[in-house]
Parts: structure tokens; sequence; C-alpha cells
DNA sequence: CTGATACTTAAGTGAATGCTTAACTATCAG
DNA sequence: CTGATAGTTAAGCATTCACTTAAGTATCAG
């Protein structure tokens, strides 16, 4: 079970780094609405061509974006599987804390029925404070 | 109809950039199986606490987290409605480009049965180059 | 009061970002 | 061939980031 964490860029960082900029967003909203070239996304972006170059290298090393050369036009696409990637480990992370919102409605419904309390099952165990240090010496 | 875009952060800029960062989603995977304190959310993680510390000013100011301090403690527990607004985000674009296939796929099927053929839908209307220059005359 | 615990805050540093300008390389139209 | 179009590539630069060390400030236990 090697994670990435160290050196390696993980996926998800590079996917939702790419998504973190307002101006890559519209690059990515203009493509879902289907295949653009590169001066087509340029054109409602108040920057220089060689910036949004620059913007789309970032979208396709995030993998959210696609692109292919015809001709002298580069014609970019949006790659769905990147993008339900970041989707899934949101919705994973809900699932997450939308379980114990249920086990916490269910102790509650029961503790009201008959008043025998337990474990508060929302409440964290509060453990004694070790620091680290980094790897350097 | 004013957008962000300009000089102001968006919230879903800082929270995907809040998400971009690895230990900041261990500390959100941490968070989404129930409340922690600073301390425990570093125990896992390879830095200072004081490194934790800012991470966790990250998430707050991105909205993905909220915290409150009880005597020494802080205990920080996530924010589900920020949350949810970058997962609409993002689904919202998938929603775009599946209308989008279904279109494509309907005129193929029309296209199958009596070979009329008009024009593509998923063709970008290639439009003449028009290069802006930023702000600065 | 005294010392540990649990953060807080400030300053500094190297690397990554988001641009710009400038100079170049392929198409393609006539 | 010639000029416009479409994109590419390389510097350079100001900011922001992700840390670190160092020096606090409030609790709380005894």
């Amino acid at each position: 079970m090697l994670n990435y964490q160290v050196a390696a860029p993980a996926p998800l960082d590079l996917a939702f780094q790419a998504l973190a900029d307002p101006t890559r967003r519209v690059m990515v909203e203009r493509l879902s609405q289907g295949p653009a070239s590169v001066s087509e996304l340029a054109r409602p972006l108040d920057m220089t061509l060689s910036a949004v170059v620059q913007h789309l290298a970032v979208l396709e090393a995030s993998g959210l974006v696609r692109s292919q050369k015809i001709g002298r036009v580069r014609t970019c696409r949006i790659e769905p599987q990147t993008f339900t990637a970041a989707e899934r480990w949101l919705s994973e992370r809900r699932a997450s804390w939308e379980r114990r919102f249920d086990r916490l409605g269910a102790f509650l419904a029961e503790t009201e029925a008959e008043t025998g309390a337990d474990d508060d099952p929302a409440t964290p165990s509060a453990a004694p404070g070790v620091r680290r240090r980094r790897k350097k010496t």
C-alpha cells in the first residue's frame, strides 16, 4: 500500500490544482460544451495566447484535458476519467460523514426512547501530544 | 451578473486550491470521519505542528473546515456546504458534456436510419483569431 | 506557583505559479 | 513564393506556497 505523498505528485494534486485557477475553469467550462481550438479557448480570456497555452499545458498534465494537432490547429477536449476521479474523492468523503450523521441520528433516537447513555460516537478520542520533526537531522 | 474573476478570490478557487495539497486532503479525510483536535490532525503528518496550523488556516479560509477553541484545545470539523459547492461544479460540467454525447448519439442513430447528413453537432465553430493584450497600455 | 500541554504568531527561505515579452516554427490561402 | 494564421518555446519577474525555526500565550494538572 504505497501512497504518493512523498516526491511524486498524486493525480488528485494535479487535478485539484488545475481546477483551482479561474481561467482554467473557464476553459474547462468551454470544453465541457464541446471541443475547441486553442485560440477559441483564448478568445474570452484577457491574456496573451502564450499564457493560455501554458494553462492548457497544466490542464493536460492533470489529465483533465486532452488535445491533438491537425494541420496548424490544436483541438482540445475534456477527458472524463480524471474528472470523475476528483468527483469520486469528494463524494467518498461526503459518504463518510453522512454515515456518521446517520449513526448519530440513530443513537439520539435510541436514547430518546430509553435513557441509558453509552459513548458519544461523534466525540474525538483525544490522545497525548507527540511532536515530529521533518527528516532533516 | 458580476463574476469574481478579477481581483477577488472566488470561493471555488479557495476550495480547489485547498484540496490540491495532499497533506490537506489527509486532514480532510480524517475530519470526514469525525471532529479532531489540531494535534490529532498533526499526528500522522511528517511536519511541525506549526505547518499543520497553517494548513488548517487554508482549509478554514476555503470554508471546507470550521473550528472552535474550548480551553486550550481547538476542535476542527468539516463544513459540508463548501464541499458540496465543489462537488456541484464538477457534476454540472459533467452533465454538460453528457448531454452533448446524448445528442450525438441521437444524431448518429438518426443518420443510421435515413442517410441525410447535416452539420456535426460536436464540431467547433472555428472563428478568426483576434489577440488581446492585457490592460497595460 | 510550576511545569507541561496545546496551540499561536512572526520571520525567513527556496521552489512553484501566473503572467509578460520576444523570437520562432509550421500550415494554409492566394 | 509571401504573408497571415495558429501555435510553440524560452527568458524573466513579481507573488504565492509550503515549509522551517524561534519565541510567544493561554490552559490545566499537581
